[in-house]
RNA sequence: GGAGACGUGGCUGAGUGGUUUAAAGCGCCUGUCUUGAAAACAGGUAUACCUUAACGGGUAUCAGAGGUUCGAAUCCUCUCGUCUCCGCCA
């Protein structure tokens, strides 16, 4: 949800924003002429009701009644009107910020760098499904024998890797300041709406829940946002860092081909999130941060990734901002997201009303930050990928060993 | 699952049909005083919309939606949430 003033003051600002999202700009006029009606109908009653009160105060209730009835009829178009204006007014796109490449789809993502070594093979590397497999680690044939395509068990050491780079992550997190959260799987379908996504519906990704107005989450952003919806912080308190460990649900529907093949697209995987609420002025600086932080993460675990900012067209509706990283993933021989890290500056914040109040007693809407620790299946990808040997077997990342409790799985 | 209580501003908390333009306290802001701070005192302190050159004026919002009434924070219905007790359960 953007400002009413800027979309009122700038609106030619604001279709410029939505027109590189590639999104249609007559959204900001549909909601501008939805909104003036409004605001004319809101003006009508409020005179009405203005009368209506002078009249009691003079006791003609007869005189009263009458102008009653006439706000009883305005308030039916007042209230068809407000539906449609809310509508409209969510439907508009955040807008990106001003330095953001142009484009129109992912093929005009910038890459800003790329870091470490691809491993050499003088053998040709087996695919994470094939190894998976081979070790005993990864069942798929259970897996959708239980729960359909695009599920799957871990098993033994597949098992242990999962838990650590949970407990990794986590680690990594507190030592940077991070407050730990599990949270719930599960979330009301405000929440998904209030922070950017469409809960049920054709475009829906997610799993809801029938007979009640509950979702499984595609991500642990929708609950780490909602647990500070409609309060007001404190300054000194800010910025607030929380890492939530969830598992995410995605119906993945369409989804089909080489890339999705085994752990890559899966319907359920485990995610340590990292969330923020901060204050305008720091979003940019805090976003940098996260980056830095999915670095260090995959740094850590020895495997080569590439840094992408997203053009304005791949934003997706709620990000001003957002970098992705790439791991490389030798069994299909490319590079496949791993991470994402968006600023959704302040319009998470006006949905979900988290607003703070500043030094000098002014209240202003919080700006939301959201970044991928570790998606515990596609890293599995990218492990058992880059550290398979000749013989079939896959070493351990050194900074999971301790967790693993081994070196080498085979 | 059963029974009951409750939901008021940034916070605590009065208020059960009509000077409520929501008491009071706390917090916060400004001023006086002070070398500075604290304390004390004085004033201010929600959002949206309409109107006004401005000062100001008007309307709505007391969890949310609907209803009764000339008039609702207050009465009624539903939804959501919180708490207490009982039951069940890992």
């Amino acid at each position: 949800m953007l400002d009413i003033k800027l979309l009122r003051e700038e609106p030619e600002k604001v279709k410029k924003g939505v027109a590189a999202k590639g999104d249609d700009p007559k959204l900001v006029d549909e909601f501008l002429r939805l909104d003036e009606i409004w605001r004319k109908l809101t003006a009508e009653i409020e005179n009405l009701r203005h009368e209506q009160k002078e009249l009691e105060g003079e006791r003609d209730f007869e005189a009263a009644k009458a102008v009653k009835e006439k706000i009883k009829e305005k308030e039916k178009e007042l209230g068809m009107t407000e539906t449609e204006r809310r509508n409209a007014w969510m439907s508009i796109p955040n807008i990106p910020f001003e330095d953001i490449p142009a484009g129109k789809s992912e093929e005009d993502n910038r890459i800003l760098r790329e870091v470490g070594e691809k491993p050499e093979f003088d053998f040709v590397p087996k695919d994470h499904a094939e190894l998976g497999k081979s070790l005993g680690i990864i069942d798929f044939e259970s897996g959708s024998k239980i729960a359909g395509s695009g599920f799957y068990f871990l098993k033994n050491e597949g098992v242990l890797l999962e838990l650590a780079l949970v407990r990794y992550a986590l680690d990594f997190l507190t030592e940077n300041g991070f407050v730990l959260w599990l949270t719930p799987d599960l979330a009301r379908d405000t929440f998904y709406l209030s922070t950017g996504y469409h809960p049920r519906g054709p475009e829906a990704q997610t799993y809801t829940i029938e007979g009640s107005d509950l979702g499984l989450i595609a991500t642990a952003e929708v609950t780490l946002a909602g647990i500070h919806s409609d309060e007001m912080l404190e300054e000194s308190a800010l910025p607030k860092l929380y890492a939530g460990y969830s598992h995410c649900f995605r119906q993945e529907g369409g989804a089909y081909g080489k890339y999705s093949k085994g752990l890559y697209r899966v319907h359920q995987f485990t995610k340590v999130e990292m969330f923020v609420y901060c204050k305008a002025g720091d979003s940019p600086e805090l976003h940098q941060k996260l980056l830095w932080l999915e670095e260090k993460l995959w740094q850590g675990l020895g495997i080569p990734y590439r840094v992408l900012e997203m053009c304005a067209g791949d934003l997706g509706a709620q990000a001003a901002r957002k970098f992705d990283l790439e791991a490389w993933m030798p069994g299909r021989g490319d590079w496949g997201e791993v991470t994402s890290t968006s600023n959704t500056s302040d319009y998470q914040a006006r949905r979900l009303g988290i607003r703070f109040r500043g030094k000098d007693g002014n209240v202003e809407f919080a700006h939301t930050l959201n970044g991928t620790a570790v998606a515990t299946s596609r890293a599995i990808v990218a492990i058992l990928e880059n550290y398979q040997t000749k013989e079939g077997k896959v070493a351990i990342p050194s900074v999971l060993q301790k967790y693993v409790g081994k070196e080498i799985i085979g």
